[in-house]
DNA sequence: CGCAATCTCTACTAACTCGATAGGGTATTG
DNA sequence: CAATACCCTATCGAGTTAGTAGAGATTGCG
């Protein structure tokens, strides 16, 4: 299960895609996806301190997409906010670490079943992107707004 | 990352699939693997409450493997002791549970995102059994001792 | 039988994580 | 210069995790 963090992160980045180079401000996303404003703050610090948004202070601030949807990978956030994915701390390429108790890595048969398994579920969270996840629901897409002639964030 | 239970989990059912029909104690698996002796027996509890090994009691008694390694999937033994293994509440199969402020189930992008990464890994998860598991290592196998003759407990 | 060895069950605890709240600090704009 | 919005850090309650403890049930053996 991901965490509730990862879970408005995403909901975050989706709706700041659909509102383009305009951008939100934290208290209009947190209303629209019912998300407790403070909370949210922080996780729209993290997803700003990984690349994936940018945001301005003062009266007219909020924050915007910095790359486009089509290049944010499930995975890349995942990681970026529930820490590494892989199931063994032996088999993460991003924040590897030995197994206090496991003598050797060649040897080890739960590593060995994992990897497998891993790599599987790794190619497809670094395959899908948020702009896959948002078009596969475009059917009945919720309340669209116009995007205010604003200065643009991005 | 799945938890220390089910590290030692998979351990003890690979030392048990190695020690065949006589089965081992839980002092030896605990000893051979390095995990504390009481921590262990909750586990083995939980594996046997799943309906995979047996156990004796008294003097002679022990643990053994009741289904063959061939048959225990990673998958089913993830569940059986860290839980659901889908990334949401919605997309569980066997712990199905709507998400608190989900208003549509088909509209929600973040759903549609990882239904085809959790539908890739547990495929995976479900596929691959700690028989294949073990075979991944056998090139230089742990001291392998030759199985006393005694009552068989499977 | 009686004792010892082994599994069974339940309770407990320290440390940590998670979700959320709070509040003061800093930049920007009217 | 004050209002507004983002920035940063601390804190908290609830729940989970890893591990410990101990009394009880069952079996084998002398």
């Amino acid at each position: 299960m991901i965490s509730q963090r990862a879970r408005y992160a995403f909901k975050a980045l989706i709706v700041l895609a659909r509102a383009g180079s305009a951008g939100m401000q934290i208290r209009d996303i947190a209303e629209k996806e019912q998300i407790p404003r403070k909370f949210l703050e922080q996780i729209l610090l993290s997803l700003k301190a990984g690349g994936l948004i940018t945001s301005r202070r003062g009266r007219e601030g909020g924050y915007a997409l910095l790359k486009n949807a089509e290049s944010i990978s499930l995975g890349s956030v995942l990681r970026m906010i529930d820490g590494p994915i892989a199931p063994l701390p032996c088999l993460s390429r991003t924040a590897y670490r030995k197994c206090d108790d496991c003598p050797s890595e060649e040897l080890c048969a739960v590593r060995a079943g994992f990897a497998e398994a891993y790599e599987a579920s790794l190619r497809v969270l670094e395959a899908t992107t948020i702009a896959q996840a948002m078009k596969a629901t475009e059917g009945k897409p919720q309340a669209r707004r116009v995007p205010k002639t604003s200065a643009s964030l991005a």
